[in-house]
DNA sequence: TGAAATGTTGGGGCG
DNA sequence: ACGCCCCAACATTTC
């Protein structure tokens, strides 16, 4: 790599901000804000970055978070400068108009996007520093004793714990210098990553993206809701999760941030330690998924078990529908798809029991429910969503081994005990009594009438009966082991 | 981070 | 008082 030395000091440089939408803990804008040059806040959208297009819930988030940090930069003096397709053509245009002499950025830990990064000081001519700013540890980088990944977590997550030394965050950059003249930038509203006709995104109104918006997610879990956090964390009737992910995956907080504070707190007096314990653990799967990934690049597309490439998916365009609406007949799992599509988030414990029901029950193949999340989630992740749908799917490394099945039903007894969640997504069973909600098909008919529940109505009977699809999930399985 | 089937145990009703 | 049966509760095994 060249000597920033060599470009006279007055040269501008560029922050090229991808997913790390942060001032507190930005590794890449510290350093850059360090050379005292005159600062070109960059970000290119660039569909082909990252391996695969965002889908239509992260382009929400995107927008809004660009806004939150344009605004953010507005307090030095600052904006962004917005310029979109191939983001090599694009930097090289950039430089070539203002001089610039040097980039700056944090890497992104998807396998596509860091093997890019690597290629971009020979395709551009100027020095490239690239900082790590995604993850605790650089995906790949946690190997056990014969220098190999990691495929279960807990020997993965101890080897990570030992080399965690928890550092001194880097705070804001307290100037970010401003070029003479801006460059030309290109208007936010003109990409329309905002929905119109229809505008589906009402529900979204709950999230604040940005900064300010993850710092806040953070500071009210660690207020209460983390104390409770081991058992809370699955009851989707209760504020029991951080809902730290989508601000995670846009870096607008840093992972080391969310464990500093967390300890912090613990040392306060003010979090249980084995709370604080259980929320790291949920930040080591996140590692433990970017790890998989990076040893394993085909994670999206191949099961990283390679037996279930044989398994007899089921094709069955209805099925999937019906689950993508959240019209199964199964409250659970119907609530659990509605708050997805209204909200572009779904509660951890009933993510599991939506992935089971459409990998066992309805046998279809997992990648068509992961694709789904990847257009509806906010925190849509490629490491994230494809090692978990893996790992209820059973192909995955450590995964839950494929018998492991959901009863949708009794999920819901034991989670939303009182039916507060399943109520607040399928109003139409709002007046059912506790004792038949979870499972209104078994309700007698006075009951149903009573509470306005018609079958060929507003609510759909069963799509599959569970018991039958469970016995023809385990046949599937067995059709797989006599391979 | 499951559920269902199967096995075991022990209390209570009852002849 | 005793053995038998039933069955709930719990434990273990199986998928």
């Amino acid at each position: 790599m060249a000597q920033l030395g060599a470009q006279p000091a007055s040269s501008p440089a560029i922050v090229w901000f991808r997913r790390d939408f942060r001032l507190a803990d930005n590794p890449a804008l510290s350093a850059a804000a360090e050379t005292d040059r005159p600062l070109i806040l960059l970000y290119i959208r660039d569909e082909a970055l990252e391996g695969r297009p965002i889908g239509a819930a992260s382009r929400w988030w995107l927008d809004k978070t660009l806004k939150a940090f344009d605004a953010a930069l507005g307090e030095f003096g600052q904006r962004l400068v917005l310029r979109h397709g191939d983001s090599v053509e694009v930097l090289k245009a950039l430089i070539a108009e203002t001089g610039a002499g040097a980039v700056f950025l944090n890497t992104l830990p998807e396998p596509a996007a860091r093997a890019r990064d690597e290629r971009l000081a020979d395709a551009l001519g100027v020095p490239v520093r690239a900082f790590e700013a995604a993850t605790l540890a650089q995906p790949g980088s946690v190997l056990n004793g014969s220098g190999l990944p990691y495929k279960v977590f807990t020997p993965f997550y101890r080897a990570l714990r030992a080399r965690l030394d928890l550092p001194d965050l880097r705070a804001r950059p307290r100037r970010l210098a401003a070029p003479a003249a801006r460059p030309e930038s290109e208007r936010l509203e003109d990409w329309r990553l905002h929905p119109k006709r229809p505008d589906w995104s009402e529900g979204f109104n709950l999230w604040t993206p940005g900064e300010a918006g993850a710092f806040a997610a953070l500071d009210a879990f660690l207020d209460g809701p983390v104390n409770d956090y081991p058992t809370g964390r699955d009851r989707p009737d209760k504020a029991g999760t951080s809902r730290l992910s989508p601000h995670l995956h846009w870096g607008e907080i840093s992972p080391w941030r969310v464990i500093v504070d967390a300890q912090a707190a613990a040392h306060r007096g003010d979090a249980r330690t084995g709370a604080v314990e259980k929320l790291m653990t949920e930040v080591g799967w996140r590692e433990f998924n970017h790890h998989l990934l990076a040893a394993f690049p085909a994670l999206p597309t191949k099961s990283f078990d390679p037996k279930y490439a044989a398994f007899p998916w089921r094709d069955d365009p209805q099925g999937l529908e019906a689950w993508r609406r959240g019209l199964t007949g199964y409250p659970m799992v119907d609530a659990g798809m509605r708050e997805l599509w209204a909200t572009g988030f779904m509660h951890n414990r009933v993510r599991m029991v939506v992935a089971s029901f459409l990998i066992k029950d309805l046998m279809i193949d997992w990648r068509e429910g992961e694709a789904w999340f990847w257009d509806t989630l906010v925190d849509a992740d490629l490491a994230n969503n494809t090692a978990n749908w893996q790992w209820v799917a059973g192909s995955g490394a450590d995964a839950a081994p494929f018998f492991r099945i959901f009863n949708p039903a009794s999920q819901g007894e034991r989670f939303d005990p009182d039916g507060v969640y399943v109520r607040r997504w399928v109003p139409e069973l709002a007046r059912l009594p506790d004792r038949w909600l979870h499972a209104p098909w078994t309700a007698p008919r006075a009951v149903l009438e009573e509470a306005g529940v018609s079958f060929g109505g507003a609510y759909p009977q069963p799509i599959v009966a569970h018991r039958e699809a469970r016995a023809r999930a385990l046949a599937a399985l067995r059709s797989l082991k006599q391979l």
